[in-house]
RNA sequence: CGGGGUGUGGCCUAGUGAUUAAGGCGUCCGCUUUGGGAGCGGAAGAUCGCAAGUUUGAAUCUUGUCACCCCGACCA
């Protein structure tokens, strides 16, 4: 991507009625755009790692048996009246039509989802099923705030499974565990990412959340370092123990809820009156069980997470770029290189404006925090090189200019 | 939803009762520049959130309203 064609630029001042880190980074580097309180639009560099990260959403998804489908964002009053949610979900956007039909806009799809699923599974042969989507969800929030991290409208992964028995959704929670943490490790979020005991709300006792550490989160857990596990601050009796190894030796810390997941039991299952038939042929209750993560909220941890203070640094695995080819006064070679790291397949975003300054394309690259920065002046051509930078190292090299593909991949 | 705060060109700010609303950034034109947000000259761009009121006179005071931000509550 040529920097003289991409239509947003990156701006000096933030808006002041930005206050969070993340949203006011993400606007000034031109990846996010605010049009209503916690309502975002995603720009083309914003957009491309928000893909990156459902990328590695889907492919962990389809690799633990979940098949991806989309549902509807309006979805009908009934159903919400069916589980009694219509009135007592304070966060429900209602939406009239024409001839006065009411909707839903999806705050989570338990009432789309069940039905939809009961209209193709009878018997104990055809479960479990894990189904899942990624879609933007919608939420009156009384207070929108800290931009991405809790918004109105945001993107979210949620899958729902459906089981024969408890026995068989505890199996499978643990799988989804598991999964969950190779999609935050794959998103540069490992170490500091906690599986975390939490209120189960209406539907159970415990649920776990996904924490991860960061200094403007909005929730607060207590770490045992012994289990590499974390308790929510809601839920932590007065001791303040280990639930698990009954450690009191407990970290505080703040952090942002990335992902969780719940056992629904028969809640959603009862309510629509969806039953198996069981190998003696007898009508049998199916359990239930429901795992979100936020793309749109992961790109906002990470900001808070990665940066210094010139401005983002981005994980390779959802960089929107991989290289940030800075062009000072040697266009012919910054054309032939950003053309030969196209052929090869590089991602490659490409700073050829002649109008600026080279201390405004230098500012420009680490505020959008592109992993690696190469810069073709007359000073590295005298060598028949480029300067070759990493993002979050001080440390410059010179690369010789036919070296340059080879280096790239060396480090991937 | 309770409490607090803020609305002035695209962005940041000044102006707190008196000519024609000021500056910086950005944008456009010209020339000069190019290793850490360049310089000079010129230009465009604002019914001061909206509505009503007070006043000879309102960006400025009053009331209402909307939007946005912060703290709290809430957060499946």
């Amino acid at each position: 991507m040529r920097q003289s064609k991409l239509f947003t630029k990156t701006i000096k001042q933030a808006p002041k009625d930005e206050t969070s880190f993340n949203a006011k980074t993400l606007i000034k580097a031109g990846f996010i755009d605010k049009s209503s309180a916690g309502i975002y639009s995603f720009l083309p560099l914003g957009l491309r790692v928000h893909n990156k990260i459902c990328d590695i959403v889907r492919e962990e998804m389809n690799a633990i048996g979940g098949q991806e489908i989309l549902m509807p964002a309006l979805t009908p009053k009934k159903a919400w009246q069916k589980t009694d949610r219509w009135d007592s979900f304070d966060v429900l956007f209602k939406v009239i039509g024409n001839n006065k039909r009411e909707y839903a806009l999806g705050a989570t799809h338990e009432e789309i989802v069940t039905p939809l699923v009961q209209k193709h599974i009878f018997s104990y042969k055809e479960l479990p099923v894990y189904i899942y989507q990624i879609q933007t969800k919608f939420r009156d929030e009384l207070r929108a705030k800290a931009g991405l991290i809790r918004g109105r409208e945001f993107s979210m992964k949620d899958l729902y499974s459906f089981h024969v028995d408890k026995k068989d959704l505890d199996k499978f929670y643990e799988i989804t565990k598991d999964a969950y943490f190779k999609i935050f490790n794959r998103c540069g979020l490992s170490e500091i990412t906690y599986l975390t005991y939490s209120s189960g709300g209406d539907f159970s006792k415990y649920s776990h959340e996904f924490q991860t550490l960061a200094e403007n989160g909005e929730d607060t857990i207590y770490i045992c370092d012994d289990c590499k596990i974390a308790i929510n601050q809601e839920i932590i009796d007065e001791q303040k123990v280990c639930p698990n190894c009954k450690n009191k030796d407990l970290r505080k810390e703040k952090s942002i809820e990335v992902g969780n997941i719940f056992k629904l039991g028969t809640r959603f299952s009862n309510a629509f009156d969806f039953f198996y038939t069981n190998k003696k042929g007898q009508k049998h209750d199916i359990e239930m069980g429901c795992y979100g993560i936020g793309p749109s909220r992961i790109v906002g941890t990470i900001v808070e997470v990665y940066h210094d203070n010139k401005g983002i640094i981005w994980p390779e695995s959802v960089a929107p770029y991989q290289v940030h080819l800075l062009d000072l006064e040697a266009k012919k070679t910054s054309e032939d290189i950003y053309n030969k790291l196209l052929k090869n397949e590089v991602e490659v975003f490409y700073d050829d404006q002649d109008d600026k300054s080279a201390g405004e394309k230098f500012a420009d690259a680490d505020l959008i925090g592109i992993p690696y920065r190469l810069v073709v002046s007359k000073k590295t051509l005298e060598q028949n090189s480029v300067e070759f930078k990493k993002r979050d190292k001080q440390e410059t090299k010179l690369v010789k200019i036919e070296k340059i593909v080879e280096e790239l991949g060396g480090n991937k």
